[in-house]
DNA sequence: ACCGGCCAGATTGTCAACAATCCGTGAGGC
DNA sequence: GCCTCACGGATTGTTGACAATCTGGCCGGT
């Protein structure tokens, strides 16, 4: 577990290796961490550390006030909407310029991906699974389908990390895979035409299910942030 | 000129000078800048300046390949018109959460700041100022007052510095200052009457034309990046 | 007893030296 | 003549020690 790939330079594993531990959970949002703490936790000194801290919090995944030390950002319930309303707009964007721009290699291997999680879904009940990467999986894709580069940046860098951060807490609520996925069979088949009208329209449509589910869930206390 | 308000940490005060001078062009895109460059330049030490460069490179300004340097990110004319893709949405958004959550005070700091815009205008001219600075204005209000903390960071912190980083080398197109004005006041009209769709409509037909504006240019070979 | 200012400890911010890696130049071979 | 390969120089990445600043507790005053 000491040891990662280590290709990248020492501030690069650095980065990944807090971000990973804020998504995950094992650093809780509102925690105050030390820079020595963080240093032994990782095997690293606190120069590459303090060159990732200043990383984690221009991406807004910790904040920083000075001499006084760092804490896991922590979002409420309203912040958490608001990140849907952002992504809806942005992978409406993005299913449209894919639909547009995706080769037809990258929209078989979208369809392959749906069916190995249909797969999962019915061999293990893998709702788990779907819900924590399956998903990220499909929207991963269209991001980077776009070939908006500053668009999958934004989705991919800045804006999933914030939502999976709060989908590791998250129940998955029954028949809601099976849901998701047809939704995504139709993002799909839209794209697989080229109609991006129609692929933005839908995929508009999945997050803001999304949304919804989630504030039903809110407001029934059964995710409290 | 040298020494500014230094109240922030080292870092902070290194980052916020290469962000001015890269928008500002004083670091031509794509220009490779050595680290020793730099700290003599800015006054400080390589460490401050390496967790400076990590924000910047996370923000996108600045690429940087490991044992290699870095340079100035250069954006093509075709991610120039992404960007404006990415703000149309964004700002309408910004726009219709504006119009339901900014305050009454807001709104009319809002129009103030277009009747100064107007007097800019009719006084010297100042299509320079009114290109350069006061459409920033009055974007950067609608992008605080949607109330959207994330989409506000993304809008203020991404992309904004991106398009002003062009912005500086595009000449202002003859009478489109009036244009814009005009475009903005019926989008703050639109705001004072809370009305969100209508805001949110204006606002994207408004970054639509600024865009094709851009594209005109580059088709007409006026702007060469 | 409560409040304000002060002191000590710990933590963060900064600095200068060391080690590892990449780029350009030149020689050698085909 | 052109390509390949090795080497030196320079630059980046990293380290450990030094200085500045904040937090928590204590003391004295009211």
């Amino acid at each position: 577990m000491h040891a990662t790939i280590q290709s990248q330079t020492r501030a690069d594993d650095a980065f990944e290796s807090l971000q990973t531990a804020i998504v995950k959970g094992d650093l809780a949002p509102g925690e105050k961490i030390g820079e020595i703490e963080l240093c032994a936790r990782f095997n690293l000194t606190r120069g590459p550390l303090r060159e990732a801290l200043g990383r984690l919090e221009s991406r807004g995944l910790l904040v920083r006030r000075p001499h006084a030390g760092v804490k896991v950002v922590s979002v409420s319930a309203d912040e958490l909407i608001e990140l849907y309303h952002i992504r809806e707009i942005m992978e409406g964007l993005a299913a449209r310029q894919a639909a547009e721009r995706m080769t037809d290699a990258e929209i078989a291997d979208l369809h392959a991906t749906l069916d190995s999680h249909e797969a999962m879904i019915e061999q293990a009940h893998g709702q788990a699974y779907y819900q924590g990467e399956g998903d990220y999986d499909f929207h991963h894709r269209i991001a980077t389908g776009s070939r908006n580069a500053k668009l999958a940046q934004m989705l991919l860098g800045d804006l999933y990390y914030m939502v999976r951060m709060y989908r590791y807490r998250l129940s998955t609520s029954a028949g809601r895979p099976q849901k998701a996925l047809g939704e995504h069979r139709r993002i799909a088949e839209a794209i697989a035409q080229r109609d991006g009208e129609l692929a933005e329209f839908l995929m508009r449509r999945h997050i803001n299910a999304a949304r919804k589910n989630i504030e039903q869930k809110i407001r029934d206390g059964v995710l409290d942030i």
